[in-house]
RNA sequence: CGCGGGGUAGAGCAGUCGGUAGCUCGUCGGGCUCAUAACCCGGAGGCCGCAGGUUCAAGUCCUGCCCCCGCAA
């Protein structure tokens, strides 16, 4: 069969590929190189370097809503659509071009987590059980009617780049099934139950302010799923420290530091003061300086005593 | 040419007004100890990012280049 693939991260890569490992026609839609990075480099999307590897025909559109767009589209004749992390609203119109519609892979258990952050706020939100889901893609965001699902356990310290990672591989084969069982005619698509939908939005730089009066299973919970975007923080005086990665600790703060303190020592590691416990704070960054772990970070400089806030 | 920080021992950092480099950890040797990731003593280890320039003298000042990072996109 004839499926248009539409794609655009890292994510969406593993399933064009395991797509490109089948005998159906493909073609390739992602969104335009963007300028990335320090310099502004213009930079393709992961999705075309991929499809470019695999030597696939690559379409690139502003918006696919367009004329433009959808006459691309229809030039190819899909029979299907596979849809990934794409990144961009499809019209009515787009739509109602394949006549076996569009399933689309999504990074949460639906209804769960519809929106454009499933992974993110599935590890911030310190779930247990994570994973993925294939639906018909609907003009409604995520509100399709579910294929089929997979789960996987979220494991303590997992950040969501970790997870991003896990989940596409999952994504990618859940996808094969989903297609597999549609070709078969053994797929039963089940509507979502609109009562347990949750929703969540795209990250901010701001979403990675960390509050030192929680608890530190939610401390630990926002650094984790926000690495490696955007990344939490706490201000140490005026500057920004970004904590990377942390471990729930047992090691006991000294007394009269308040909560945000840090203690610890170069060899034993950095440790943050919580209000319930201690994390041990195993990879951090200031402003300037590369990624580095507590111990080394104490090598050079000495921040134990300081309180965070 | 968006703004800014930085490249100095294996690692992380300091180095004031130019005068041939210092700290913490690690490492090696020795000591103490029932013992130790603890403590004490001692040692090794640096083309101070690269290339030019100014100077009696440059890690430190000037110019160009390479690389890393934060913010903003």
């Amino acid at each position: 069969m004839r499926i248009a693939f539409f794609g655009t991260p890292e994510f969406a890569v593993p399933t064009l590929q395991a797509l490109a490992r089948t005998d159906h026609t493909l073609a390739v839609f992602t969104q335009p190189d963007r300028p990335v990075g320090r310099k502004a480099i213009l930079t393709p999307p992961p999705v075309k370097a991929a499809a470019l590897e695999l030597g696939l025909p690559v379409y690139q559109f502003e918006k696919i809503r367009s004329a433009e767009g959808c006459a691309a589209i229809r030039a190819f004749g899909p029979d299907l659509y596979a849809v990934v992390a794409f990144g961009q609203l499809f019209s009515e119109e787009n739509l109602s071009i394949p006549p076996l519609g569009a399933i689309n892979v999504h990074g949460s258990l639906l209804p769960l987590y519809r929106g454009a952050s499933p992974m993110q706020q599935s590890v911030i939100d310190g779930q247990a059980v994570v994973g993925v889901s294939t639906m018909q893609l609907v003009k409604r965001m995520d509100a399709g009617d579910v294929l089929m699902t997979a789960e996987t356990p979220l494991g303590e310290n997992e950040t969501y780049g970790e997870l991003s990672v896990r989940l596409a591989e999952l994504g990618a084969s859940l996808f094969l099934k989903t297609l597999d069982a549609l070709e078969r005619g053994d797929l039963t698509p089940q509507p979502q139950d609109e009562a347990k939908a949750t929703y969540c939005r795209m990250l901010t730089r701001d979403s990675g302010k960390i509050d030192l009066a929680a608890s530190r299973q939610v401390i630990h919970n926002l650094i984790r799923g926000t690495n490696p975007w955007p990344g939490a923080y706490a201000l140490l005086g005026e500057e920004k420290l970004k904590l990377w990665r942390t471990v729930l600790s047992d090691a006991e703060a000294p007394s009269g530091l308040p909560v945000g303190g840090l203690f610890g020592d170069a060899r034993k590691g950095l440790f943050l003061h919580c209000a319930d416990g201690a994390l041990e704070i195993t990879e951090l960054q200031a402003p300037g300086g590369r990624k580095l772990d507590g111990k080394a970070f104490l090598r050079g400089k000495n921040i134990v005593g300081s309180v965070l806030s």
